[in-house]
RNA sequence: GGCUGGGUGGCAGAGUGGUUAUGCAGCGGACUGCAACUCCGUUAACGCCGGUUCGAUUCCGACCUCAGCCU
């Protein structure tokens, strides 16, 4: 029997947890427990599942898989393109609402702890990524020093210039365009033009299913293993094919992603196998800490500690 | 057996007669449009024994060990 919380067509499922702990096994096991794909659609919060073509190394569920559940919010960019988690929310409350209106419950499945945290808390309405104004801005940091830039930043937005590094380029241009393009400080905006809960935005309630490896150990072993695994499926193919279109270069998101960096390095023999086997496995190993320390603080969660699926299938059915 | 060159933190890899790089990993932390990102902080080493020296990871010697070459 699925106890109600999971089965209310008014509320969204939300399970998560670090790469590798088998959240896809769960996902899969709560649609066939709710009835099958007539009564849940499952929708992927993972910023690296969006690319196409990137299927070995971000242990993609496979096309069989995804032919009994179907998987929202998979391969839809291109590894050309960009995808933030302003992108996601949007898609995410859109595939949420397609799913209610068809009867379906929404089943958030993924490892992104941020998409996750907007989804669940909002994102403010700020002007999207300006790339023009984003090369004016890179190129005033070649120029100028980035310490000038951030004395630039504190005097018009001095609560983001505090939680800012001034050797934090990403973000530091990111707020800096905020400013020059809206004349208001990002901090301002965020609290003024905030898009609400996903209970305001959508009116659902949700519930989280936060995924927790019992022993570490387990969880790094699994991870390693899958890691090889990848590579007996052909990963550093995967990666070469990627290269040989001529058009992706190294340093944009999609070729950032944990492996696919560590691969990249290898097939242009700048590290050896061994150690891009090495690097590759500690890479996701980071990857899963780093999850694990925001879903430790997730809130309200509905808390699994397990070293399994079935283990989580188990504990979930029985609540 | 002989000769030569090496042995530096988990790995890679500089360097120095005293204040003991750096990168990756590890550990802690920040983070509202690249988040599998970006950034900040931090632990940790000089093969072994003896000698020279006020002081040795650095100089000298023996030993152990690795690589290459020679017989």
């Amino acid at each position: 029997m699925v106890p109600d919380n999971l089965t209310d067509p008014g509320s969204v499922l939300v399970i998560c947890g670090p790469t590798a702990i088998g959240k896809t096994a769960v996902a899969m096991a709560v649609q066939d427990a709710l009835g099958g794909r007539e009564h849940a659609q499952l929708i992927s919060a993972d910023s690296a599942l969006i690319y196409r073509g990137m299927d070995i190394g971000t242990a993609k569920p496979t096309q069989q898989e995804r032919q009994r559940y179907p998987h929202a919010l998979i391969d839809i960019r291109d590894p050309s393109e960009n995808y933030s988690a302003a992108d996601f929310v949007a898609d995410a409350d859109t595939e949420i609402a397609r799913a209610i209106e068809a009867k379906k419950k929404p089943i958030v499945v993924g490892g992104t702890m941020m998409y996750l945290k907007c989804l669940l808390e909002g994102i403010a309405d700020l002007p999207t990524t300006d790339i023009p104004l984003r090369r004016e801005l890179e190129r005033e940091l070649a120029e100028r020093s980035a310490q000038s830039l951030h004395d630039e930043l504190a005097q018009q937005d001095p609560e983001a210039a505090g939680s800012i590094h001034p050797n934090n380029h990403q973000r530091l241009l990111r707020a800096m365009a905020v400013v020059r393009a809206t004349g208001r400080p990002m901090s301002v905006l965020w609290r003024d033009n905030a898009t609400g809960t996903l209970f305001e935005r959508t009116g659902l309630h949700h519930e989280s299913v936060v995924m927790l490896p019992l022993q570490r150990n387990q969880l790094h072993r699994r991870i390693a293993a899958r890691f090889r695994q990848m590579l007996s499926m052909g990963f550093l193919e995967e990666v070469q094919a990627l290269m040989n279109r001529g058009d992706l270069t190294r340093d944009m998101p999609s070729m950032r992603a944990v492996g696919y960096r560590q691969a990249w390095g290898h097939l242009i023999e700048e590290i050896d196998e061994t150690t891009f086997i090495e690097q590759g496995i500690a890479a996701t190993r980071q990857l899963a800490k780093r999850q694990i320390t925001w879903l430790r603080r997730w809130p309200d969660a509905l808390e699994v500690v397990a070293d399994t699926p079935d283990q989580t299938i188990q504990a979930i059915l029985k609540r």
